[in-house]
DNA sequence: GTAAGAAAAATTTTT
DNA sequence: TTTTTCTTAC
């Protein structure tokens, strides 16, 4: 295989090793990527059939580029019947072919998370419940994170641990919610994305025969992004593998940063135990980035206690130091950011694409648009609303569901009454507590409004009959013409495009370029299919993928050549020339949310060890001392990270001399936008200046008055977390601080003052 | 049933 | 600050 010799030893033994489990720990830069193609293309060539390889990226986009990297090194034609896709796209498919071993139709409905979410709040509201102690946002977290650790709503309701933390959180009817949840999103023949990986697992659980099938069909699974797979997938993969074993995992534990999502570390830390004959491969020559990068994010990322040893090193040259950039205010930031960008640009012979702001927040985005608008820097914003979630294009999707699918409770929500039609909340409401008294379909109550004793009058009772009768002639439109022409017809006759075509305004015509955006991506999927060889493509098989497509999955020809602008979160698996790190504050990154807890410290500090080695060139910091956030003025210290990376990689800004305004280009920036008025920073730390609360020191559980008897060592239970030991105590009066080691690598700050616990 | 104004909330988010 | 959700008056 002459492809083999252009990898290195650690890459080529680990393409070559497919007989046993396999582990592949990949330092960031390694060539992670390439392992994966290359082994797939090596097995391939070896005489494996491209259907017995099943391989599991985390992005559709990331499988998309792997196809296409495979495809230039064999066959093109081989690569098309690859099984490989994101664990949601490969699943959902392989679900809807076995739906009815598990109660669903084949042409179930997958809920996005407003779905879920839309849902959620209303049995909140059903139940009478407080949405500010119930917030749905919370609620689904719950529920999505009980799935992910493959606890059914019936087991939620014996699970101790699970009715605890629900109880510590003050949220003791979850149980309840979450049963009315998956009973409402069966009848409505539909499942949320933490469903396409539950389902799997109960239909292998409750199907030996089906499993054993897959077993057969899938001799050799791969699997990308190891470390933020959650425990069903890590249970679907175990079920695959388990009889031939020929499993491949490849991952870093270092880049670890969906624990907030349900993703477990320990499935890569803990992956020689569960195979034991496995063999671990370590790839630690990172290809991508200048030694001084390297260095200063492994310094960094040493810090962190909960990792796998590695020595990741460079053999590029030495490169320039990472600089540290400290800036008065978020807007000094964004324009001394927008203006290195366009010094270097003018030096160098860089395209805009060789660079990208990565920050932690996507709010933390619209500075940076507006300085490096002035300066006429073209850049790309990802993140924040994507295509699929503008409220047009969920209307017009929410159509087309109904369409096939008469249960679907939120599309019916979503469009009973839009566009206008004078079908009201009031109406709706009865229309569905009739559907839901009798054990019914909304829509089947629509039909026949009178037949069902709905009080309503006669006037109301014919807007529903005519609703009902559009959809059922959709629903023939859809059943007999492909996607596309059902789509336009669709949009013609709910009066949807009387709706968004009806005026001008600015809002007016981006919602319908939006329309017609989706129009010609349906187009585009009817004529792929066509070409593919396939006879029809119907509606059903265009939302059914819809459903798991992202942004990202949309190239756009229009962005080629400029600046990106991402959370970090999104950066992962790119890399550019020039990378800036904005934001590095505390509160902020590390959010402040983390900052009680080692453990999200520690996937904070990952979070940041990924920022910095996207760069391959250049890497600077940056961090500004006010920052305008949620309408207001706050001040902060340069983040914690930046001391964790040793001094030796960086260049540390001259803080003594920074209350005299450095930068050269004061005129240009105030003339920039001056919202406020950047101040220097005296000593003062703004946050102690609140007023101390009058009120006495509160005493909970009657243990205030003994606080001055805690010590290290002091043994506690705390409401929350359970017992534990304190470790150390800092601060005076309100603002005394304790931190605790609650166990299981459980680390926690608690500000006295607040903290419910009892000494033991 | 709708539209306009008030009040409240505002991480990260591959699917 | 902006964005979303809730109230209130027509």
């Amino acid at each position: 295989m002459n492809f083999l010799d252009e990898l290195n030893e650690a890459q080529r033994a680990a393409v070559l090793c497919n007989d046993v489990p396999t582990l592949v720990i990949a330092g960031a830069g390694s060539g992670k990527t390439r392992v994966l193609t290359y082994k797939i293309a090596y097995l391939l060539s070896q005489g494996v059939p491209s259907y017995a390889i099943l391989a599991l990226t985390f992005t559709n986009k990331a499988a998309r580029e792997m196809k296409e990297r495979i495809g230039s090194l064999v066959d093109i034609h081989t690569v098309r019947r690859l099984a490989m896709g994101t664990f949601h796209s490969v699943f959902s498919r392989i679900l809807r072919s076995e739906a009815e071993k598990i109660g669903f139709t084949s042409n179930f409905t997958i809920y996005d998370s407003a779905d879920s979410k839309s849902l959620i709040k209303a049995i909140i509201k059903e139940m009478q419940l407080d949405d500010k102690q119930y917030k749905p946002q919370n609620v689904a977290a719950r529920i999505s994170n009980a799935k992910n650790k493959l606890i059914s709503a019936q087991m939620y309701l014996s699970d101790a641990e699970m009715l605890h933390a629900d109880v510590r959180s003050r949220m003791p009817m979850v149980k309840d919610i979450y049963q009315i949840y998956a009973a409402r999103c069966k009848q409505a023949d539909a499942m949320d994305f933490d469903d396409l990986l539950f389902y799997t697992n109960v239909l292998f659980k409750q199907n030996p025969e089906v499993l054993e099938k897959y077993r057969r069909i899938f001799q050799y699974i791969l699997v990308d992004e190891y470390q933020d797979t959650n425990y069903a997938q890590y249970l679907i993969v175990q079920r695959l593998a388990e009889k031939h074993r020929r499993v491949c995992v490849v991952g870093d534990d270092a880049q670890s940063i969906y624990s907030f999502r349900g993703a477990d570390i320990s499935n890569i830390l803990h992956f020689k135990n569960v195979y034991p004959e496995s063999k671990t491969f370590k790839l630690e020559q990172n290809y991508r980035s200048t030694q001084n990068i390297v260095n200063a994010a492994n310094s960094l990322i040493r810090k962190n206690k909960n990792q796998l040893h590695k020595n990741v090193f460079s053999e590029k040259s030495e490169g320039a130091p990472i600089t540290v950039l400290s800036t008065f205010s978020d807007m000094e930031e964004s324009f001394l950011v927008s203006r290195q960008i366009a010094a270097m640009m003018a030096r160098n012979r860089y395209n805009y694409s060789d660079f990208a702001i990565l920050y932690r927040t996507n709010a933390q985005s619209r500075v940076f648009e507006e300085s490096l608008r002035k300066l006429s820097i073209p850049y790309k914003i990802y993140g924040g609303l994507s295509f699929y979630q503008r409220k047009e294009i969920k209307d017009v999707i929410a159509y087309l569901r109904l369409s096939l699918n008469k249960n679907d409770e939120e599309a019916f929500r979503r469009i009973v009454n839009y566009p206008t039609r004078g079908i009201g909340a009031t109406t709706v409401a009865k229309v569905e507590d009739c559907a839901r008294t009798q054990e019914i379909t909304a829509m089947e109550v629509m039909a026949n409004p009178l037949a069902f004793n709905l009080d309503v009058n006669a006037g109301t009772a014919k807007k529903l009959i005519a609703f009902s009768a559009m959809m059922n002639e959709f629903s023939q439109i859809a059943q007999t013409q492909d996607a596309y022409q059902t789509a336009n017809k669709i949009i013609k006759q709910s009066g949807i495009s009387e709706d968004v075509y009806k005026d001008k305004s600015v809002e007016s015509i981006s919602r319908q370029e939006n329309i017609e955006e989706l129009l010609s991506a349906i187009h585009g999927f009817v004529e792929d299919r066509l070409e593919q060889g396939e006879t029809a493509a119907p509606l059903s098989d265009f939302l059914s993928e819809v459903s798991l497509l992202t942004d990202q999955d949309k190239e756009g020809e229009e962005d080629r050549n400029k600046v990106t602008l991402m959370t970090v979160h999104a950066a992962k698996g790119l890399e550019f020339k020039n990378v800036f790190v904005v934001g590095l504050e505390e509160q902020l990154f590390p959010s402040e949310r983390s900052v009680n807890s080692e453990n999200d410290l520690e996937e904070e500090r990952r979070l940041f060890y990924v920022a910095i080695t996207r760069a391959e060139e250049h890497c600077t910091i940056s961090y500004a001392r006010s920052r305008f956030r949620n309408g207001q003025t706050n001040y902060s210290n340069p983040s914690r990270f930046i001391h964790d990376i040793d001094e030796r990689y960086l260049v540390l800004p001259d803080e003594m001399r920074s209350l005299e305004p450095r930068f050269s280009g004061l005129k240009d920036y105030q003339s920039f936008g001056n919202r406020d008025v950047a101040k220097p920073v005296s000593g003062l730390d703004f946050r102690k200046l609140k007023p101390v609360s009058a009120s006495p020191a509160r005493s909970h559980n009657g243990v205030g008055a003994q606080h001055s008897s805690l010590t290290p060592g002091t043994r506690i239970r705390h409401e929350r977390f359970g017992t534990g030991t304190i470790e150390s105590i800092n601060g005076e009066g309100d603002n005394t601080k304790i931190w605790v080691d609650f166990g299981n690598n459980e680390r926690r700050q608690l500000l006295l003052k607040f903290a419910k616990f009892t000494i033991l």
